[in-house]
DNA sequence: CGCTAAACGAGACGGTACGTCCTGTCTTGCA
DNA sequence: TGCAAGACAGGACGTACCGTCTCGTTTAGCG
């Protein structure tokens, strides 16, 4: 016996995997979430209503594996010159995920499913996207010195201001931020 | 002719209103705004089902009409003793309405309907409860002279400042705010 | 006091009445018996719902009163030439009636309706307008010595045998009989 | 490849189809054909809605499949001593099967339904059950040479003066026809 | 001329069936 | 065993009509 499992039977299609994690990222676009079924999604990929069930229990659980790579190297930020450019260089990305990206729609249409179903919110919590790109630029500016090194809640509370004004502003339907808003936002981010 | 139109026909019965508006109140706290179903509002309230789509057209409308006024009234803070009071008082205000409160738990279900349906994106911007009550602590605020008087975009940038963070933590399934947290958003904030 | 009881209060508009027996005759018409609602009668007619069920209880009961006058005229004939001339007439006019004319088109939805709803049977049954028609044609034939007299069970046979064949052709749909079929059939019921 | 289509999908059910022919059946008996619904069906079968509207688009056309066997049996005659026993032999069948056997019932059920709509009467016409069962009878005594044979329009006269007169009387509510009066009936057929 | 009372139109009320859609499961034959 | 196809039981959708009710208005006879 090999150490991993023997497979037994016809393995799983990786054709018809693709052909659904792609069928839900068009829908999305064209049609909205609410509109998205298991069986409009399942019809489109040309693939078997169980076969969909078989490996997704939702979906929120399909938007979620066919969105989230692209989510999170949509919101990483390349170092630049000074902090306050990484800072302002991370809103606009994340203003511009949040308000134009087809990957930005699905976290959107997820964080609203999440408000409404629990086993989303889990899920969502478990793949923290925007907190985990925040984290990232935070630390970077931290290791610049442009701000004094956090750790724990602090730090959260610092996650927080950083991307909380953006997904307010997107959340409520307002438009992506003007360049000057990025900058009064980022110098004062790095006033804290 | 009077100025008001003459009625004509069967009033309008508030009984059949406050009981939907009831029903759909008490079943958002008990089985979750997916388990809420127009049929099931209409059942609990004992009201037909004509009744609820003669005057509400999706459950959305319903509940924001159920709860817009509970949440203007535990959002609006009381002007304290300094405005790092005042803010503090908001932000903790915010942070119990939207982890706590039922008018909360409304505006959250509200807020993530909006990400997939446009009606109810445009019914929710129609009345910011958010963004009033923001507004009205930060002109609070700017009268005590804590901060310098903003109008147009830039006030709309700090309102995001002032709600974001709260939301973002929310939103994404975490606690209230401790005291300290609070104390450091508030005083952040007017910093700005 | 009267004989009949003081009338007190606003009398019957007979504008309404009128109004609705004529919105029903039009409608059977032009969209038929199934598609003819309570509802409908009463805005076709512009009355009020309650004044239709205050007079009538069901559309069967309107279309009755609208037709059954209609009916009995289209049904009577004059004395010709000779019996076997009556016979004819008579069942050429059933022929017409029952295929072509309005009131004969109340007629099959009532018979239809009367399958289905024993207040219906019941009603029909009062006001047996085929065989009222039918009984005073055979009167007439046997005043004449073409058949011998009848009375009771077997004047209904008589009736039977008149009316059913031509009744039978129309409900399956037949079309009406040709003048040849009219005087086989005739020349046959005085045989008997 | 087979001359019949390949079978693709899960096949349909034969104990949805009999507990829907058997639901109905039951219920027309029980609660009369008004107070039959598409719904009630099939909550009665233990069925899906969309199952029942799958496979048939009205209460009709339900009725139809499931009396439509039992009707022709019922109203089969077999060969008696002479042509008279044979005719009366069928009237009596008739007249028993409209006004008291289930399946007769759901055949007055569905000419009355005809009446009103023209897609059952176009169902109806398609199976004959009372003309069939004239038509084989009349054959049968024509054989016999009792009467002289007969075809075309001229046949389908026949087969209106042998059914209608029992029809007429159980439309109109009659009871059924009494010994003597079939023995009239029969022995007047038989003089045509 | 005012009063009483019933009929009138309008239209909201609680109910319920309509026919459609989607859910998640199941049952086929093929790969 | 996975897969596409598609039938299955169940249940919500939004609409239509049911028969009743509640308004303000109208129209008659009586005092």
């Amino acid at each position: 016996m090999d150490e991993r499992t023997r497979q037994v039977g016809r393995p799983r299609s990786e054709d018809a995997r693709l052909a659904v994690l792609r069928a839900v990222d068009d829908m999305l676009v064209e049609e909205g979430y609410a509109a998205m079924t298991m069986k409009g999604i399942a019809e489109r990929a040309k693939v078997g209503r169980q076969t969909v069930y078989r490996w997704w229990s939702s979906k929120a659980e399909i938007l979620l594996e066919a969105s989230a790579a692209d989510a999170a190297r949509e919101l990483a930020v390349a170092p630049g010159e000074n902090a306050q450019d990484d800072v302002a260089a991370f809103l606009t990305a994340l203003s511009e995920f949040l308000t134009r990206s087809d990957a930005g729609l699905a976290y959107r249409a997820l964080l609203g499913e999440a408000q409404h179903d629990a086993k989303v919110a889990a899920l969502l919590h478990g793949t923290d996207v925007l907190g985990d790109a925040a984290r990232a630029l935070i630390a970077q500016v931290e290791d610049r010195g442009a701000l004094a090194p956090t750790a724990g809640g602090e730090r959260e509370v610092r996650v927080a201001e950083l991307v909380g004004p953006t997904l307010f502003r997107t959340l409520g339907g307002g438009a992506a931020w003007a360049p000057a808003e990025v900058a009064v936002l980022a110098r004062r981010f790095l006033l804290g």
